[in-house]
DNA sequence: TATAAAAATGAAATCGGTTTCAGACAGTCC
DNA sequence: GGACTGTCTGAAACCGATTTCATTTTTATA
C-alpha cells in the first residue's frame, strides 16, 4: 500500500497533485523533471492540475534526494561597493540563463564573518561559492583560513576573484597587468612621462600586480620610475584625496594621475580642484573598475573596464562545471578594455 | 529496530555521529537543539564528536522537518544603486542579529521578474519576503500583479518598504513628508524662498507624499508656488542634469534646488557648473538619501539621511514577528534626519 | 524500602520530493 | 498462441533532520 499522507496544511504538495489526477506521486515527479516518459494523455492531466494550482515542488525537499540546490553561493567584501554590487548583479543574470539561483553575503572584509558565512553556505547546500575579493589575500598568509578554505572544497567547488599560486582553489581573474597596459599606454601616447599612482596597498594582490607592470612599461620607455609618484592608501575617496594632496605638494608634479579605482579617483578630482588646477587640461586623471561613479564626477572619469557582464558569466560557468565534477582550468583570465570620458587629455608640454 | 542509514557519502549526517557517540540519532538532535533534556554526560560526549567533525546540520533536512528555514527572502529593484545596497546590507546586519539569513534578488523594475522571485522564495520556503522599491506602485493599479503578491502573502508574510493604502500587504515606510519638512525648514531658514524641486515621477509613492508636502510647506509661509520650478524626471544623473539645465535656462532663476536623491544632485550639480554658477555661493543644492555619493561630489551634499541601521532593523524585526505570526502594525514610520554638508548656505540677497 | 513523579532515551513517523525496482501491460516476432 | 521486448506505472526506500510517543531509568517522596 502506497503511504498515505495527511492533508494537513494548505500548502500543497505532489501528493495532492498526484490524488486529484489519480496516479501516484512517481508519475507526477516524472512530468515534472522530465525524466521519464509518462503517457501523452496522464501527463496533460497530471499538467493541467499542476497549472490550476501553480504547484512549484518545495526546493528544500528537492535538495535533500537531489542532492544539488541549483544554486551557488556568492561571498563579496561589500555589495556596497559598486565594483562587486555589478559583479553580483551580472552573475545572477548569468545564473538566471543557466537556470540557476544565487545567495548573497557580505564579509566586511571581516574574516570571522566570511569563515561562518562559508558554513552557512555549507549548511545550505549550495553546489557551488564563488569568493569575491574580500580575504582572498590571506589565504596564502593565514594557515587557519586556508585550511578552512580547503575544508571547504573537500565538499563544495570554490571560486575565487583574484589569482593566488599557492591558494588551494580555482579562480577567474582579472588580467591585471593588461589593465595597467591600456592606461600607461593610453596616457604615454598622449605625451604623459610623468605619472603618479594613488591608493591601493601591496599585499592585495590585484593592486600588487598593477603596480610591476606599471614600473615595467616605464622602464620600457625609458622613463625614470619616480618613487614619490607612488603614494599607496585605502580604496575610498579620503585616501585618494589625501594621497593626491601629497603629490600635488610637491615641486615636480606629474601630467597624469592614476587611480587604483574609481572612489580613489574621486578624490584626487577634489584635491586637484582644491589645488586651483583643471583636469584634464592642467592633469589627467584616470582609474579603474568603470562603476558608475565615472559618470558622477566633474569631469566624468575615463576608467578601464572589466566587462562585468563577460565576467559574471565566465565565474558562473566555472561555478556550475566545478559543481558537475566537470574538468576546470585552475585559472582563467578576463580581459579590460577602456573606456576614455573626460578627464584625460594630451600632456601639455 | 532502528533504522540503519549507510553512510555512503563523505558528507557527515546526524547519524555518524550518533553512531560514534553510542546513542541515537534522536539524541544528537536533542543537543544540537537544547529542544529537550540530555544526561550531562551524554550531552558532552556529543557535543566533543560535533565538534571534532564541525558537524552542521543540512539546513535544507531542517528546514523540511521544522518548516522554517530561519531566511528572509529580500528584493530591491537593483542593489547596484547605494540607496538598496545600504538597506540590504542594514537587513543583513539585523538579521544576523536576530540569527537569521538573508537571500537577496535583483528585480531591476521587471515585473515579470519580480514574480518569478516571489515564487522562487516561495519555493525556497523563506520564513517571509521583503520587497523594497521596484513595482510596489503596482500593487495598486496592475491588478493581476496585486492579485499574485495577495496569493503569496497566503502562504508567507510580505513586507514592503513605501506606503500604499489599497496595498495587501504591510509595510515599514519612510515619512517622506517628515523628509521634506527637513529640507524646506533648512533651505527657509537660511532665506531660501525660490526653491526648485528636480527629478522622480508622481506615479512614485515617495515622491508624490514629498511633492505634496513641497507645496504645502511653501503655502504655509505664504510663498507662491511656482509651477516651473517642478520639473520631473527619473532618478539618475542625467535626469538631474537636464531638469537643471531646464531651470538654469529660466531668467528668473531659483537660489535652491531640491533633488530627488542623490544621483539627480549629481547630475543638477554639472549643470549648475556648466552655467558658471557656483553652489553653494550661487545656488544650494539638497537631496534625499544620504548615500556615499553625497561624499564623492564637489561639494559635498547636503541630504536627507534614513537612517538605514534603523530601518534595516525595523523591517527585519517586522518580518520575523510576521513570520512568527505575531500581530505586526499594518504600517510603521522612519523618522530621517539631516546631514549637512557643503552643498547649502544662506541665499544671497 | 516501596512508590510515585520526573528525566532521559530510542524507535518510528514525518517533512516533500526523487529514484530504484519490479510488475503490469501492450506490441512484435516466429 | 507463446515468448520476448519495450513502455508505463506504483510501492517503497531514501535524502537528513525533528518530534511524538512509549518505555526505561533516575530521582524524590512517603
Amino acid at each position: 500500500m502506497e503511504k498515505v499522507r495527511l492533508n494537513t496544511g494548505k500548502t500543497i504538495t505532489i501528493y495532492d497533485i498526484a490524488k486529484e489526477a489519480g496516479v501516484s506521486a512517481s508519475t507526477v515527479s516524472r512530468v515534472l523533471t522530465g525524466s521519464a516518459s509518462v503517457r501523452q494523455e496522464k501527463k496533460q492531466r497530471i499538467q493541467e492540475i499542476i497549472d490550476k494550482y501553480n504547484f512549484k515542488p518545495n526546493a528544500l525537499a528537492k535538495g535533500l534526494s537531489d542532492t544539488a540546490t541549483n544554486t551557488i553561493g556568492i561571498i563579496v567584501a561589500d555589495v556596497r561597493n559598486p565594483y562587486y554590487s555589478a559583479l553580483f548583479v551580472a552573475c545572477e543574470m548569468a545564473a538566471e540563463r543557466a537556470g540557476y539561483n544565487v545567495a548573497l553575503a557580505n564579509s566586511l572584509d571581516v574574516k570571522e564573518r566570511e569563515k561562518s558565512q562559508l558554513d552557512i553556505y555549507l549548511q545550505q547546500k549550495v553546489d557551488a561559492i564563488i569568493l569575491m575579493g574580500g580575504r582572498v589575500d590571506d589565504l596564502i598568509t593565514d594557515d587557519a583560513y586556508a585550511e578552512k578554505v580547503r575544508a571547504v572544497c573537500k565538499t563544495t567547488p570554490v571560486i575565487v576573484t583574484g589569482k593566488l599560486d599557492k591558494a588551494p582553489v580555482r579562480s577567474v581573474v582579472i588580467n591585471e597587468a593588461e589593465a595597467m597596459n591600456l592606461v600607461m599606454q593610453h596616457l604615454i601616447e598622449q605625451g604623459h612621462e610623468k605619472i603618479a599612482l594613488v591608493g591601493g596597498e601591496m599585499k592585495v594582490a590585484s593592486t600588487y600586480y598593477k603596480y610591476q607592470r606599471y614600473q615595467e612599461i616605464l622602464k620600457k620607455h625609458g622613463i625614470e620610475v619616480h618613487g614619490e609618484y607612488v603614494v599607496n592608501g585605502k580604496y575610498d575617496p579620503d585616501s585618494g584625496y589625501k594621497a593626491t594632496n601629497k603629490i600635488l605638494d610637491m615641486k615636480d608634479k606629474p601630467t597624469a594621475i592614476v587611480a587604483i579605482n574609481d572612489f580613489a579617483a574621486s578624490g584626487a578630482l577634489r584635491s586637484i580642484r582644491e589645488h586651483h588646477l583643471h583636469v584634464p587640461e592642467d592633469i589627467s586623471v584616470i582609474s579603474f573598475d568603470n562603476t558608475y561613479i565615472t559618470d558622477l564626477t566633474v569631469p566624468k572619469l575615463t576608467s578601464v573596464d572589466y566587462n562585468y557582464d563577460n565576467y559574471g558569466e565566465m565565474l558562473i560557468q566555472t561555478a556550475i562545471a566545478a559543481s558537475k565534477g566537470e574538468k576546470v582550468e585552475d585559472v582563467q583570465r578576463v580581459d579590460p578594455s577602456l573606456v576614455i570620458r573626460e578627464s584625460t587629455a594630451p600632456c601639455k608640454k
